[in-house]
DNA sequence: TTGACAATTCGTTATTTGGCGAATTATAGT
DNA sequence: ACTATAATTCGCCAAATAACGAATTGTCAA
């Protein structure tokens, strides 16, 4: 039960379920997700720590820096399910929409200059 | 996404989790789950409003009582998937077993006495 | 080894949320 | 009509949460 909640938790908040749509594409430097949130680095660090602690998303890191993506087919089915409800629910509305067409711009762009814009705010 | 981000919201709370689970069996007065949740009633009637505007409830009045049961097959898929995903998640576990057992109590308990005493608190 | 820098952790603040009791509303029974 | 009562709404408080900037950690490249 506790995991459940901690999963729930997990997905209400607004800038969590944009980052774990983003995610559905594939995995992204803390970077990107900053630059796709408009959100300190800081606050975006810790959404992610939460999505982590409730399994939803797994990190890789490489060199400086971080990847994270969406937890796998290992992943418990209660974090699986959330995954797919999330998923069904957002992927056709307007936001994702328009998240997904701005994920490309900053993908596109090159990580170390986004970054250096960051520590510029 | 409003609506995915409020019922989101309304699952991430111990006690709404409860309270869905224990009205898989069925329809419930407000009284028994009073009793269920051992909370004051005006906080479990702000639950209940909170599930019921995120779609995941319904209300039937029938005189001075008023019965809420699990949103119907009327109802979006984004909520039917939410209850679908919080019934796989609780129903195998511990605290869904003891609640059922008490459920079972409670419902063989005379509603107005159930009130009476609740009233008394 | 010394900077530079991506990311996290820490400390603070404003907002939201969960809880209660008191007051209110609406219905049944006398 | 009046009273009792099931449930909700209101007003309040304490705890949890989302946001930020500053300080810290860990890694690469001069």
């Amino acid at each position: 039960m506790d995991k459940t909640v901690a999963i729930a938790k997990a997905l209400a908040d607004r800038t969590r379920l944009r980052i774990l749509m983003a995610l559905t594409g594939g995995e992204l430097c803390v970077c990107q997700i900053v630059e796709l949130s408009s959100l300190a680095p800081s606050t975006v660090s810790k959404h992610l720590q939460l999505l982590t602690h409730a399994g939803l998303l797994a990190a890789r890191k490489d060199g400086r820096w971080i990847y994270y993506r969406l937890a796998d087919k290992g992943a418990p089915e209660g974090v699986r399910g959330a995954l797919r409800w999330v998923s069904k629910c957002l992927s056709e509305g307007p936001e994702a929409s328009a998240d997904r067409k701005a994920l490309e711009k900053i993908i596109a762009r090159d990580r170390e200059a986004l970054c250096r814009i960051q520590a510029k705010r």
